[in-house]
RNA sequence: GGGCCUGUAGUUCAAUGGAUAGAAUAGAAGCCUUCUAAGCUUUAGAUCGAGGUUCGAUCCCUCGCAGGCCCA
């Protein structure tokens, strides 16, 4: 609800005596009313301070307000829609409408995709992409300083499994080399697993000289993570993320080593049994962390210490956040509580999102089952390029693939983002390719209508509010109203899909209206006018929240 | 064994203690000489189980059951 509209309301519940803690609530059904006001902290029957309230409210003064009715334990207001109007449009067609200052000179560091060099870029790095594009434009909208950044690990051992792979066997590369040495690097995997016992001896011989930097190793080495490299910047590019920079896991993992000998002088870590060194976190129910092994080698928390440290060091940030899958929940969990106990101030925020899965189960390397980013993306553009060459026989080459190119990626990264983030979500092809209903194309196309609306209406000129009437218009209005609040709970909760739903609600309202009411063939041209007016801010307002996602609308389609 | 997450129409998901539990899809029946039918209308269909807290529980607590993830 608009801030100009609540203050409204509760200047007139506090002159009926109505004190404290006032909440609003949205009736079930739209022919309750607009507005509903919930009225059991307000006496032991509700029901009858309800009836009471309703009577006494003077509503004669205000234009907002045409009726005031008791509904139960609610009393429910109903709404002049000329007068909504008039309080929502203009606001909502500002260029930053829906935007607030609560981040006003804050400044916060966002890490994802945080990929490995030297494997795949499969939906499940993308689903990480779709939940941390938004989460970086919510905090913008709400005023704040975002650094993006990325945390790649480029020193492990799957980059020794994949140059083992690549040696042993004399793999030349060929096609787009990202995309090539990821799949490498599943074959790698899988004749691994398959063959454990015969070549670990000559994975940890690769890995030696590797640690060593022993030149020939070295330059594979350098050959390969360049491909990696070079194709996730053009992954990154096409998928919009900004990256300020990229911090490579072995520029941290020197001083990671030096932070493990300060734990273990300030008696904070300790030489475990066999060797390596720990921290005990039985104490806060966080088990056992291991932060070197008992050769001496770096682990995961090892590099993270220094991470989070360079971090806020380089950065000069409130905040880091980090997106990973919820299956490192408690890593992160012990990885905090340890800078913590090392007397690390700043605070640190994990958000973890659910697993991409197949119809037939988990997707594993091993398995040969993962589906890449960039396969799905062809294959999406294949069928939709199909589908608009059927619609519109009499556009250019040049137009369909544009536009295809745009669908492609609204539907991509809406199928990924209508799902709450911490939930698990099965990957279904087929439902992916349906471009019916709750989809990126549903709400594409109530754009595409509007545009064309826009298109042979003109501009709206006199604007007479009082000629909304209509129930569909009016919920239009409400849903209107609603961004602001939507845009708040999105970045409370760190869910893109509060967002996504919104445009779905308000694409379906619009769809709604549309085939009701005509629009551009009513006699009354004021009408036409205010008609147009409503739905350019309903595009306006669809266009920004899907921008948050960073979906973006086509013209026509 | 311990910790975390999840359980809602046939299916995929909403609903942060409030009204008659909402959508989408699949099913059934309709709507294009009218602004883009990738659309709209109608219809049928659900809270894992047992207790508890509360005026009120899908939501909070306890104990089960089922699935997932993580840690020894």
């Amino acid at each position: 609800m608009l801030e100009a509209i609540e203050s409204q309301l509760k200047d007139l519940l506090k002159k009926a005596g109505v004190t404290g803690e006032v909440e609003f609530s949205k009736p079930p059904k739209s022919d309750m009313g607009d507005v509903a006001f919930v009225c059991f902290g307000l006496g032991k029957n509700p029901k009858e301070e309800a009836e009471k309230l309703a009577k006494v409210l003077k509503i004669d003064s205000l234009e907002l307000i045409d009726e005031v009715k008791a509904f139960g334990p609610y009393v429910n207001f109903f709404f002049n829609a000329g007068e909504l109007a008039c309080l929502t449009l203009e606001e909502a067609s500002k260029k930053e409408y829906g935007s607030n200052n609560s981040g006003k000179d804050k400044k916060v560091l966002i890490e994802y995709p945080s990929q490995n060099t030297h494997k795949e870029f499969h939906i499940g790095h993308f689903r990480n992409v779709c939940i941390g594009n938004p989460l970086v434009q919510f905090y913008r909208k709400s005023g704040y300083k975002v650094i993006p950044i990325n945390y790649v690990n480029d020193f492990g051992r799957h980059v020794v499994k994949a140059l083992w792979y690549i040696q042993k066997f004399d793999k030349k590369p060929k096609g787009n080399k990202q995309k090539w040495l990821g799949e490498i690097y599943a074959e790698a995997s899988k004749h691994i697993e398959e063959n454990k016992e015969e070549v670990t001896p000559e994975l940890d011989e690769l890995q030696t000289k590797l640690e060593a930097r022993e030149p020939e190793t070295m330059k594979l080495f350098e050959e390969t993570k360049s491909w990696s490299v070079g194709g996730f910047k053009n992954l990154m590019d096409e998928l919009d993320v900004e990256h300020d920079s990229i911090i490579y896991e072995s520029e941290v993992k020197d001083r990671g080593q030096e932070i493990v000998d300060e734990l273990l002088e300030k008696n904070i870590a300790e030489v475990g049994e066999r060797g390596a060194i720990i921290i005990d976190l039985e104490k806060y129910n966080l088990g056992i962390a291991v932060l070197r092994k008992s050769t001496g080698g770096g682990l995961y928390h090892t590099s993270d210490l220094a991470l989070a440290e360079k971090k806020f060091k380089k950065y000069k940030v409130e905040e880091s956040i980090n997106i990973t899958g919820t299956e490192q929940n408690h890593y992160f969990k012990q990885l905090f509580k340890i800078l913590e106990l090392n007397g690390f101030k700043h605070k640190m925020t994990h958000i973890g999102y659910g697993l991409v899965n197949l119809p037939s189960g988990k997707m594993s390397s091993r398995a040969g089952n993962v589906i890449l980013y960039e396969d799905l993306r062809d294959e999406v553009f294949a069928s939709l390029k199909k589908e608009t060459a059927e619609r519109h026989a009499d556009w250019s080459e040049e137009k369909i693939n544009k536009t295809v190119h745009t669908l492609t990626m609204a539907v991509l990264k809406f199928t990924m983002q209508k799902h709450e983030s911490n939930k698990i979500i099965t990957f279904d092809m087929e439902e992916a390719m349906s471009f019916d209903g709750y989809s990126a194309p549903y709400i594409l196309y109530a754009t595409a209508r509007i545009n064309s609306l826009l298109r042979k209406g003109g501009k709206a000129k006199k604007i007479n509010t009082a000629l909304l009437k209509e129930a569909e218009e009016k919920k239009l209005l409400m849903l209107l109203g609603e961004y602001g609040e939507v845009v708040e709970k999105a970045l409370e909760n760190y869910n893109p899909s509060t967002v996504a739903r919104y445009c779905f609600e308000l694409a379906q309202a619009f769809n709604d209206f549309y085939n009701k009411h005509s629009i551009l063939n009513v006699e009354d041209k004021d009408l036409v006018s205010i008609r147009l007016a409503l739905s350019g801010a309903v595009g306006q307002v669809i266009t920004d929240s899907l921008g948050l996602l960073t979906i973006e609308t086509v013209e026509e389609m």
